[in-house]
DNA sequence: TTGTAGGCGTTATCAA
DNA sequence: TTGATAACGCCTACAA
């Protein structure tokens, strides 16, 4: 089986005895070519299994239907299932997603924005508000549209995403109104990570309005056994914490495998208190008590809402997706004494 | 702050004071041009901001460094982090990556082969083999190289992947060896998934073997609800199976959780196995008992591979990704009686 | 409704 | 070592 070169806009023209013009208008306003013509080129596209060439089109046309995502990271499961409706809407609408990933690392982000730009991307997703200001100038300077999300943003800016500040807050209250005075937490690192700064502000506030001072947090990357690791910190320290609240579900996955370990009954001689509502949350035994925010619906809230600022209409600034608390069993009161 | 239009090459060459071809020669053979013209470039280049133009480059080399993945979705964690390390080594090698997803079902993936290749991708990931002959020939007149990932294939085509069946068949007879001889499975939907089926044919073979006979096997789609009822199928026939194994880690995670709610103890009066190794499978209680799948590694050697192909070096027709049998809490011997 | 023709930004071939 | 210049495949006024 020989190797095909692949046809072009003339090979079809040829085959179907019209002009480059008529093959093209077919494929991209059908409705201006007369029924019989657009059939017999329709029919000579197949034929030759044409595929129209991304390079010529972009150039011609100052398009390249193409959008760009700099995330993180995929392994992180929140991203994968946002990203994932955030490209089928896409999809249907014709563009294709260019992926790249940061490492949560700004520098590193940086490049792969260039990337992107270089690439002729319409437009680009990028991950949070949090980001050096050369990186955001860097994307006004070419007037390329790009979206916030995961999170709600500062002043200016596009976003669509979580009050993930207000939800801490919320499930704090809660954790305070159990009964808890002694909260200590285990955050994500928040260097340049505002999904993580705002989890623990969230935190802060809650458990300073009911006066309960400072509390301790630490900060620990994105791993089960980091999260472990902090749990054991936490709960070896004069006083102990009666509730440890942590800033993702891996966390508290992790924390409350090493309570086990440890010896300690949760929510019994401690409650633990997640963040995401990931699978396994709902699978650990007790059930994780966590905030569940709607990825999906997330992602194709942002596809929508870049494919909106990509045509030029008219969008709102920030699109809030709503989370709530599910209660499950790994926050109960504080134990007696 | 105005909108700055994209410098061209014309503009880094007037800037410059040199042609259009030196600036083009800076950037893509460095040593063809004599150093101190190269650093005036460099320095127009810089102080513009200039990046290439896709499209420009694309149409004049005939090369879009540009790869294409197309995977069933990124929701199932194991996908998402193949894709990842894939795309980290591709980025590395100045490739970037075009997603696509096809949801399990061929036709959608004929159809993001086409968007593929009108993106000029240079190469292509699938995940398996089993497609319809009308997909691969048309990558195939096109010559475009492309990839089998996540399982090894047939007589022809490139694959990087684990055997599925060979890993099924022997954490079969593991079982066996334990004693267990009613032994039924949930596998995964087993059309135009190869994967899936494959896990099943490994079963199906050691239970043969082992004189058995045929074994009960209920298909079920990707989901902690599907293994659930799967699982409560399974455990009300009679004889009720002594051992149920599970084609992924998911389906197994539904049965444990079923096997709960039917006050079924695992392993003392049913065992269950999975297979895949995903986070949540260290975390349930008891541990569940799986086959280990390297999916970071299988990642990477897939990327290195569709790399040597695009740049037409000899490779191995097929690469095989060990796998592992993780023993935890899940399988035990029958219930006496 | 259809065709003609110029141009999009880059690379590559040839000369100089 | 550098510069003209002709592709590359497509889109889009503009003309017919």
């Amino acid at each position: 089986m020989n190797e095909i070169a692949r046809p072009t806009l003339d090979d079809v023209a040829r085959a179907a005895g019209v002009s480059t013009a008529t093959v093209s208008r077919c494929l991209n306003a059908p409705e201006r070519v007369i029924t019989t013509t657009r059939e017999r080129v329709m029919q000579a596209v197949e034929a030759l299994g044409y595929t129209p060439d991304f390079g010529g089109r972009a150039l011609a046309s100052r398009r390249t239907n193409t959008v760009g995502a700099i995330i993180p990271t995929m392994e992180n499961a929140i991203f994968a299932r946002g990203v994932q409706s955030f490209q089928e809407v896409l999809s249907k609408a014709g563009k294709t997603l260019l992926v790249a990933s940061s490492g949560y690392d700004p520098e590193h982000e940086r490049e792969q924005i260039g990337v992107m730009i270089s690439r002729g991307a319409d437009g680009l997703l990028l991950i949070g508000s949090a980001r050096p200001q050369a990186n955001v100038d860097y994307l006004r300077r070419r007037g390329i549209p790009y979206l916030g999300a995961w999170n709600l943003g500062g002043p200016e800016g596009h976003f669509v995403g979580f009050n993930n500040r207000a939800a801490a807050f919320d499930l704090t209250r809660r954790v305070i109104a159990r009964g808890h005075r002694r909260i200590a937490m285990i955050g994500g690192i928040s260097y340049m990570n505002d999904r993580a700064s705002d989890r623990i502000d969230g935190v802060r506030a809650a458990t300073r309005e009911a006066g309960l001072g400072e509390i301790r947090v630490i900060e620990a990357p994105y791993g089960f056994d980091d999260g472990a690791e902090a749990f054991g910190a936490l709960m070896t320290a004069e006083p102990r914490p009666t509730a440890v609240m942590c800033g993702n579900d891996v966390l508290a996955v992790g924390a409350m495998r090493k309570a086990r370990e440890m010896g300690l009954r949760v929510p019994g001689d401690v409650s633990i208190t997640g963040f995401d509502d990931i699978d396994i949350s709902a699978v650990v035994d007790p059930g994780l008590t966590t905030v569940r925010v709607p990825h999906r619906r997330m992602g194709e809230a942002a596809a929508e809402m870049l494919l909106k600022l990509i045509d030029k209409q008219p969008v709102d600034r920030q699109i809030e997706i709503p989370t709530a608390i599910v209660e499950r069993g790994t926050l109960g009161p504080p134990p007696a004494g």
